[in-house]
DNA sequence: TGCTTGACATAAT
DNA sequence: CATTATGCCAAGC
């Protein structure tokens, strides 16, 4: 379809304990700016869980809040299940965690 | 075809 | 460190 799917096979190649942030795959994927539109485009997947979502966070390495924060709790849910640990002040350790993709 | 919106990023206050 | 303001690009209407 087009910039959604470019993201879904990004998010897909995240392994899990790893995360990455919504700057990163939009400068994958063309430019840093793109960073709102991989947003919308997780958003678009709703409830579907065939996407690891939850491990696409932002550049301060906290929980992007979509306005429930039952999300956000969720995110964090997954992601320490993951392996993924939060500091005091709920960020994650980019410099240690933040994957980097391929191509 | 053109305007509005949005799970962000960065800089400034 | 938190909050606010602006920019950027694609998708929806």
């Amino acid at each position: 379809m087009g910039f959604r799917d470019d993201v879904y096979a990004l998010v897909q190649q995240v392994p899990a304990g790893r995360v990455s942030t919504y700057g990163d795959i939009g400068t994958c994927l063309g430019s840093p700016r793109l960073a709102r539109q991989v947003g919308f485009a997780l958003a678009g997947l709703r409830d579907d869980d065939s996407v690891p979502w939850h491990r696409v966070i932002n550049a301060q390495g906290r929980i992007s809040f979509r306005g429930d924060d039952i999300r956000g709790i969720l995110q964090r849910n997954l992601l320490e299940a993951d392996g993924v640990v939060f500091d005091d002040a709920d960020r994650v350790a980019l410099a240690e965690l933040r994957w980097r993709f391929e191509s």
